[in-house]
RNA sequence: GGUGGGGUUCCCGAGUGGUCAAAGGGAACAGACUGUAAAUCUGUCGGCGAAGCCUUCGGAGGUUCAAAUCCUCCCCCCACCA
């Protein structure tokens, strides 16, 4: 019984299903299409729709065909479900950004080539609707006495805001795609978040009155840290997929930091290492967790950016923090570095430091004028400039804290002022905090 | 449309003429301890090259030596009624 139903349970991926017999069965046909909706709420994916197209990908590794489905058409309405505000109204023209943005996106989990899987924008069906003939067909499946009872709408109906009469109708359109899909591509299931619960059981309560087949959900968990927050959700904002606004860097130092407990739970959700391997390391706590962590991040980083990326971002961290070998018999099936470090900086790395001139540097960087470094230019001022502390009064706190490091050496007054001296291979590093680094490359303007 | 209650710094939330850059909590940031983890303790937490100055309490005006606080108009939110 090594079906994707187990596999899903084991890595984590199921919070519930409807009628999980007849699901099983059905998963054993050839051709099944499974789908899961993405909302072009952004131009860019974050961590939080990890799941979910993690979960697409381990379908499509199992054989089967998964349908993205883009909101082109319902992300102008806006899914309340679960949310505490009403959405902004969003144009059509920034949702055809993101719609290209997101694509991208979906592409590096789902392989689209030769007809594998497929990507649809609902805006393709919903945008053409009449509105009679739609209340008439579809709306009339629809008691309002079982949506306000629906949880997604719970929390927006006892919320001070209220729920608006266009939201209230998101359920309608996301089970109207649904049958669109049943219909044209025979798909019975679609996947989705906790919080989609009430509009997929919607969508399959409409396959049923109107085509009297039977459809299938599939609930992943909503998952959260062990504090008790939404995943990536940090203090500067959300995890993006998008290099632009989280750099690969970024991205994989959000990854190592992860909390020691939920280290296990996250590489069975968001890498593709195998379980036997996965809870071998189950027992491992402490310092120990450091490697593990590592291979999530690195697996992290390989999945969302590319290789070369993650070894960038690897090699960039190694440098800054410490060197750590990753034992060999730690999560073996991942292409981590592990062999002897100094060995791999010294052949890696110099080839590498010609792309990242070319490509966008992975570590928060930027020029300096050579002229304005002759003169000195006080610390603080560095700091605020180079974007790691938000004013330069925050700048003098921090550096009276004895929290601002240049080239790794405490910076001991505010108003030291940092010179050509300070140069070091062309180079200057500032660092705020244990974590916050900044790469100030010095240019020569003459 | 009517009546009542509200809009305070990142969030929650006190403050009803000077002692208010505004209590308290949370978040965040730094330090110590560590393992780039968690917990804990300490400090910081509007801006400005110290003292001092400047800008903030939905918006615009006004009263006053002095306004988050009082007055006028406007905008927005909520509840109940219609």
């Amino acid at each position: 019984m090594n079906n994707i139903i187990n596999i899903f349970y084991e890595r984590g991926f199921i919070e519930n299903t409807t009628h999980d017999k007849e699901l099983n069965r059905y998963l054993e046909n050839e051709n099944v299409a499974c789908y899961i909706g993405f909302d072009p709420t952004a131009s860019s994916l974050h961590v939080g729709s990890l799941v979910p197209l993690m979960s697409l990908a381990y379908m499509q590794k199992h054989g089967y065909r998964p349908i993205a489905l883009i909101g082109g058409g319902t992300g102008l309405v806006g899914d309340p479900s679960g949310k505490t505000e009403t959405r902004q109204l969003l144009n059509s023209e920034i949702i055809e950004e993101n719609i290209y943005g997101i694509k991208k996106q979906i592409s590096r989990f789902i392989d689209f080539s030769e007809g594998k899987a497929i990507l649809l924008n609902n805006a393709d069906w919903l945008s053409q609707l009449e509105y009679i003939p739609f209340l008439r067909d579809i709306g009339r499946h629809f008691s309002v006495n079982r949506m306000i009872k629906a949880e997604s709408y719970k929390m927006r109906l006892e919320a001070e805001e209220g729920l608006n009469f266009i939201e209230f109708n998101y359920m309608l359109l996301q089970s109207y795609d649904f049958l669109k899909l049943f219909d044209k591509y025979g798909c019975r299931l679609q996947l989705g978040g906790s919080d989609q619960w009430g509009n997929i059981v919607a969508g399959i309560d409409l396959v049923r009155r109107m085509r009297h087949e039977t459809a299938f959900g599939i609930i992943s968990p909503l998952i959260t840290t062990s504090s008790g927050e939404k995943m990536g959700k940090t203090a500067k904002g959300a995890v993006w997929l998008d290099p632009k606004r989280t750099t690969p860097y970024e991205y994989y130092q959000y990854w190592i930091n992860t909390d020691d407990q939920d280290v296990v739970r996250f590489l069975a959700l968001f890498t593709f290492l195998p379980m036997v391997e996965i809870k071998k390391i189950e027992k491992l706590s402490g310092a120990d967790l450091n490697s593990v962590k590592t291979v999530l991040a690195f697996e992290a980083t390989l999945i969302v950016h590319d290789e070369k990326e993650a070894l960038k971002a690897h090699f960039e961290a190694q440098s800054m923090f410490s060197y750590r070998v990753v034992p060999k018999e730690i999560l073996p099936s991942s292409s981590v570095p592990r062999s002897d470090i100094s060995a791999n900086i010294t052949c890696v790395l110099p080839s590498m430091k010609v792309e990242a001139e070319a490509t966008v540097g992975s570590m928060p960087s930027s020029y300096i004028d050579e002229g304005q470094l002759k003169a000195g230019i006080p610390a603080f001022k560095l700091f605020h400039t180079a974007g790691l502390s938000g004013s330069s009064s925050a700048a003098r706190r921090l550096i009276e804290q004895g929290g601002a490091y240049l080239n790794g050496k405490r910076i001991k007054s505010f108003d030291f002022l940092i010179t050509d001296s300070d140069v070091d291979n062309m180079e200057i590093l500032l660092r705020a905090g244990k974590k916050h680094f900044h790469k100030l490359k010095v240019k020569n303007n003459n």
